[in-house]
DNA sequence: CTCGACGATCGGATAATCTGATCGTCGATG
DNA sequence: CATCGACGATCAGATTATCCGATCGTCGAG
């Protein structure tokens, strides 16, 4: 008889290839792993994976078991999901990914009150680039994401929280911090600090500032926001700050910040989850909640 | 954490509405379909069932969580038959159902040769009414069924194997036994003897001698088609006969049989499986087997 | 009021599963 | 060529989960 644990485990090994660590995903030991793929094999008379030195590797036959195992793995998720919602929105355990520009100026505007209003939620969070998250929403890993659109996923269904424009920012003491709006076109590329490859924040920045590569850019990208920030008001260059950082508190005295000419630079940001789970409330909820945090945050930023 | 055997005794206990009988499907004790199913309520944290005297009830939530989880248990079930697709054609259990008035003349047919070419199927084999037939069908409860088209399930997949030709059959001493073809149109309604209400075979005599109401016929139906046949054969009228019959076999002096004019009244017999269902191959490997052994018998009933 | 049907509950037996230790094998490395 | 490290297999013993059989409590029918 084939029960979930069996499915459970493949999955796992599915994912990770590796009996070590899919067994860690499930929070046993390898035996333990080992054992029940091996009774899997045994029930269904298949070799589902092929043992080989470094990686192992999913059978032809085994892939099709796979693919229908992580369905049904998927299913009973949603079933428990579902459950969950009839207890009310936003209760139980959440698994929330953001990505790196967003999830250090988001939290602190949104946190406080998510807790105050939902106390029984228990928000798991993880940062990552928009690529993983994309990757650990299809494969259920976690529950929904926060991340600039377009998200080209038909799989996926999304939610427009807030529209964030980008501010030039600008050393106090450069030359080129004239007053008044400032305008993408005048930007030297060779000025331009940008984050490391694989954030989208700097492929829009490339994109709205019309440099198709990166080729004559100022330097290797930065590792987080902050320390471009820090290059910017040390004098080496500028960047294109989300207004999200502002409305978080960020106030430097050594960086000037000025809007951009309309139409103004911006990303979108917005929720997205598998279209297929049954939390569309929890999410909505959510996204309600990011969204008037948002906007109380306003105030703040213009103060 | 949910596993396969919550939900299967969760199925199981909504279609029956009684923790015996569903504990009885589950081959286990009620005590243990108790323990289960609370347990479930308990993870889910939703009242799944309404104890109360007599027959118990689904909860409105409970509704959507065996919807779901019956989902899950024919996946889990499909990944086993795939599975055993992969081992060959015809292997490993088979659960059969087949209409009363073709299993017994059938079976004697097919079940040798079925047992020479697929010594490794070991078929369950099932005989009730069409109504039934779909049902469990659908419930999973039988893989495949033999049953009269036409078959109007759109979750259903039907494959005809062969036209089965309704004979007269009268008693040889009756005067209305005139020799030739015989016409539907001629056959008395108070002569002709047919099976009980449910039989599709009844229903397909009525709409081929044109009578819309069983009201002025010969008797209350009879169970089996021997029964009518034993009647038939000490002159209390007459039946249509289906040709099946005759090939397994069937020869008694005191009945004469005789074909239809053209064109003459007949049945499809078809093979009917859910559509979903991952065993195609095998259902079409004993379609023509059964097909085959049908066009065997030709010789048999012409002798 | 008594009885029967039904689901809940309990104690002890059993089977499934896990862990931790260890083994064997293969590829890389010096 | 010997050694080492990574990885999955295997085994014994401990731990849980699950089941069964017996029994109880409750409700409705007669």
């Amino acid at each position: 008889m084939v029960t979930m644990r069996h499915l459970r485990y493949l999955v796992a090994l599915a994912e990770t290839r590796h009996f070590g660590r899919a067994a860690e995903l499930c929070h046993v030991t390898q035996p333990a792993m080992s054992a029940q793929i091996r009774e899997l094999e045994e029930m269904l008379g298949i070799d589902l994976v092929e043992r080989r030195r470094g990686a192992i590797a999913i059978t032809s036959e085994g892939e099709e078991i796979v693919r229908r195992a992580a369905a049904v793995v998927a299913s009973v998720r949603d079933i428990e999901d579902l459950a969950r919602q009839r207890q009310g929105v936003l209760v139980g355990p959440l698994a929330l990914g953001i990505i790196p520009t967003v999830a250090p100026y988001l939290l602190p505007l949104c946190l406080a009150t998510l807790r105050a209003r939902h106390p029984r939620l228990e928000p798991r969070l993880r940062e990552t680039r928009t690529t993983s998250l994309l990757a650990e929403l299809a494969a259920g890993r976690i529950d929904v994401a926060i991340l600039a659109l377009p998200v080209d996923r038909p799989e996926l269904e999304t939610l427009a929280l807030f529209t964030d424009r980008f501010l030039l920012a600008t050393a106090a003491d450069d030359p080129d911090a004239a007053a008044g709006p400032a305008d993408a076109a005048t930007i030297r590329p060779e000025r331009l600090l940008l984050l490391e490859d694989g954030h989208c924040l700097r492929e829009q920045a490339l994109a709205h500032c019309r440099l198709a590569s990166a080729a004559n850019l100022a330097t290797l990208g930065a590792t987080s926001l902050t320390t471009v920030l820090q290059m910017v008001a040390a004098g080496y260059g500028v960047t294109l700050m989300p207004e999200l950082v502002a409305r978080a508190g960020f106030d430097d005295p050594r960086i000037v910040l000025r809007p951009f000419r309309e139409p103004a630079p911006a990303r979108e940001i917005a929720l997205a989850w598998r279209a297929a789970s049954p939390r569309r409330k929890d999410f909505q909820a959510l996204g309600r909640l990011v969204t008037e945090c948002w906007k109380a945050a306003d105030g703040r930023a213009a103060a």
